[in-house]
DNA sequence: GAACAGAAAAC
DNA sequence: CCTCCTTTCTGTTC
């Protein structure tokens, strides 16, 4: 298959969207969906804002007081809410149920976005596209009642791009003819994987367009960036994205971080907390059927640095007892060693596989 | 080639 | 003032 039809179905501020719908008189209100740390009465940060509350320059990862003082100043009332995942988690799931029966390969990314395969059903006609994307629009709008940004293209690289430049409730259609002039004009932040960092690093070189990235000289690029990076940059300015709409079946890693009352280097305060984020992360696992083999902690200090130990085991495990003890290990040694009070802590399971049944085992033995 | 630590990004 | 979760890549070390 040479060419093929990607959409990227984007659900509008998806928390706050799913906000409005549970109730409807905060439509026309700014809505703040906020993840609070439990620090102090508003310590924390936004997870997400809806589009009225966007113009005044409230966005995700700002401090809640900060988007308060914004509000303050415009002598507006706005709506903060605590983040109600479960809530989100159920709607997500009924409309990635509807994404999936348009698509011919499915990839659902995170909690509000989706990438669908649809080639084979449009004959790779981008009319029909259209339409299906058109379909897919309605269809979630009466079924779940929200609105959501598509976008068509020839991979996956460019139908998220489209998708981004007209939201919310955007149907942005880019033919693989109309790539190079679609792409070259737009900040080179638009790509998947230019954050601040990169975006600071590539001005340097003066490269701010996607088209000025794709004029430069690729070697250049991979002495800068890198190989991976490099590359990938090279070709995602062309426009050129050969990855498949793959569904992924089982996650890398499981992790749970949290913020602590105070700074601290207690080991006996960190325990106590870091043994409930352990139950929590591996009340998931056992959800999941899977069995990890490394085992990772998570401190970001005083001054947000971030610093992370972990251990490989011999054998893959589920054993609670082994997680906590390797937690707690790590933990005793950081604290020993580098002396720094920390701000949040964190635990995570990786290298994780099936948990196999005694049946199973024996089947692969012979 | 595996294990480990850190950076960066996206969500 | 600064959340939470996950992935991917890089350099280093052994």
């Amino acid at each position: 298959m040479q060419s093929r039809i990607v959409l990227l179905v984007d659900l509008d501020y998806f928390y706050a969207q799913c906000e409005e719908m549970r109730q409807p008189s905060l439509k026309d209100k700014p809505v703040v969906i906020c993840v609070y740390s439990g620090r102090t009465e508003d310590s924390g940060a936004v997870s997400t804002a809806n589009y009225v509350a966007r113009k005044y320059g409230i966005h995700s990862g700002i401090p809640i007081t900060l988007a308060k003082k914004k509000l303050k100043d415009a002598k507006i009332e706005g709506v903060f809410l605590p983040v109600d995942l479960p809530f989100y988690k159920k709607i997500s799931d009924k409309i990635m149920e509807i994404l999936r029966d348009y698509a011919d390969h499915f990839e659902q990314v995170g909690i509000d976005e989706a990438y669908l395969d649809v080639t084979q059903r449009t004959k790779a006609n981008y009319l029909q596209a259209e339409d299906l994307a058109r379909k897919i629009k309605n269809n979630v709008l009466t079924k779940e009642r929200l609105t959501c940004s598509v976008g068509v293209g020839p991979n996956k690289l460019v139908a998220k791009i489209a998708a981004d430049v007209k939201k919310p409730d955007g149907l942005t259609l880019v033919r693989a003819h109309d790539v190079a002039s679609f792409l070259s004009p737009l900040p080179v932040r638009r790509l998947v994987g230019v954050g601040k960092k990169t975006e600071k690093k590539l001005e340097t070189l003066n490269i701010r367009t996607v088209g000025q990235l794709s004029r430069f000289d690729i070697q250049r690029l991979i002495e800068v960036f890198g190989r991976k990076l490099g590359t990938y940059f090279h070709n995602a300015s062309n426009g050129i994205d050969d990855t498949s709409v793959q569904e992924r079946s089982m996650p890398e890693s499981l992790s749970r971080i949290s913020t602590l009352k105070e700074n601290t280097k207690n080991l006996s305060i960190i325990l106590d907390k870091v043994f409930r984020l352990c139950d929590e992360v591996h009340a998931k696992l056992a959800q999941r059927g899977l069995v990890y083999r490394s085992v990772s902690i998570f401190i970001v200090a005083e001054d947000l640095s971030v610093h992370s130990r972990s251990k490989t085991l011999e054998n893959p495990t589920s054993n609670i007892k082994t997680f906590k003890k390797t937690v707690s290990e790590l933990f005793e040694k950081f604290f020993t060693e580098s002396g720094l009070e920390a701000r949040r802590i964190g635990v995570k399971v990786s290298n994780l596989t099936k948990k196999e049944t005694e049946q199973k085992q024996l089947m692969n033995f012979f």
